[in-house]
DNA sequence: CTTGACTCTCACGTTACGTTATCGTTTATC
DNA sequence: GATAAACGATAACGTAACGTGAGAGTCAAG
């Protein structure tokens, strides 16, 4: 058992981040005394350890509470793909030295230099992000494929398919008075699933993890709430029930 | 000249974001139509990059302000010492990398596991705000007065005395295969010592401070890396070992 | 001349803590 | 067994760096 103040020094971090932490739920200590200390042991390190690691790449609080309180989650998987996201860094770090010693030749006037190029590896991560928690979900290779079928459409193919997502989503959001389990709502979905194919092959995994998706991601849930504040939820209990018919 | 869009694609940065640097006079637009538009010139593209190297190394905006506009801001100098901390960045999530292998093995039963190890690469940070805290105590004043007294040499003692630093420096990673506490080392830092009579009185305190100095903070110990890669760690223990012996 | 893409200025909201302030508890020392 | 130092708790306000509309003006193309 450990106190705060042993904790906080050996993960490097504040007596307040662990008081924070337990009060949004995402580290509770593993018992209080009756004095009304925090007390840690092991397994609360570990779980410390996970939540560094994805603060370390960005993720917001509540949605590494979601990541490690969802029952799926396994550690090691989780770790390999720490790996992974870490090695990006690196990769993106080194694109900057290599933007900085670019910008030391251009300034000597050694070597031209694009406007693109002077911010090498600052601009690349945006998209990344997005594709970044795709990626934790449901595999990178999945992932590939889809971008590359999507490539593949014509620019107006594209936007016709556009447009039956929009639809399908409008009509789930006149829908929802219904509730997530009535055969309108189900019926919709189905259409939804379709829709997917142009996507990738929609295998009842993945179908569960959009549902989660659509309500854990921040990126996802914030569009599904300009259509609706209370979508995100409905989706995803939605999917899961039509999961569970198939 | 370019809109903010423009900028905002090329550097990856939001609109909003360049709005606030212009509210904290941090990046100005170069001229102001008369429609209000913001308009930026390449010098303001440089200006933004460098503000997002010191971004990335998690410096304040106000920090990073009275940095850019201070006169004595050298484009060149600033962008080498960028490369220095993102190698030390990369160093630090290699680190990370061995972590999760570790942690990883130690989940399979392969190999135990200290609870510090556990935080690998996480606790770091901490030991640099060690150091600042102790340049802060030492610090400032001595800062000045050495400055001062370097400026007070001429040219040609300058040279001299540079020369003098990189035989020492030169002479020590010779005789690194003896080992930190060979009698040949310690009396390599007894000239080192000498040496810094040039610079302040040194003082014990701060011929220790300057051993972890030179093994902790990244900037020094890139510079002695260049001489050999395992120079700043020996460095470290042969000045803790001399400084025992006065 | 209208439509859509851009732009502006408020102005409030947010995240993840830092920072006192005030108070009870434990431990080391005299 | 008293007392100070170190440690713990809650509570509440502060902050940095934008995000996110709202409302309104501007520009380029058809």
């Amino acid at each position: 058992m450990y106190t705060v103040k042993q904790i906080a020094n050996l993960a490097g971090v504040s007596i307040r981040t662990l008081h924070y932490y337990d009060e949004i739920t995402l580290l509770a200590p593993t018992t209080i005394g009756e004095n009304g200390y925090r007390y840690y042991d092991d397994a609360a390190l570990f779980r410390l350890q996970q939540i560094l690691f994805y603060r370390e790449l960005g993720l917001e609080l509540r949605q590494i509470r979601g990541i490690l309180d969802n029952p799926e989650f396994e550690l090691i998987v989780a770790l390999q793909s720490h790996r992974r996201v870490i090695s990006g860094r690196i990769n993106r770090l080194q694109t900057l030295i290599t933007t900085i010693d670019r910008t030391i030749k251009h300034i000597k006037g050694e070597e031209p230099m694009s406007n693109k190029q002077i911010f090498g590896g600052f601009n690349e991560e945006q998209e990344k992000r997005y594709t970044e928690e795709a990626a934790q979900l449901y595999g990178e290779e999945r992932v590939r494929k889809s971008v590359n079928l999507w490539n593949s459409y014509t620019a107006e193919k594209k936007a016709q398919i556009k447009a039956e997502g929009s639809a399908i989503y409008l009509d789930l959001v006149a829908a929802m008075p219904g509730g997530p389990t009535s055969a309108e709502t189900q019926a919709i979905l189905a259409r939804w699933h379709q829709h997917l194919r142009y996507f990738y092959e929609p295998h009842v995994e993945i179908l569960r993890g959009l549902g989660q998706l659509y309500n854990q991601s921040p990126e996802f849930a914030a569009n599904f709430e300009a259509l609706h504040p209370d979508l995100p939820p409905f989706l995803e209990a939605a999917i899961s029930h039509y999961c569970d018919t198939l």
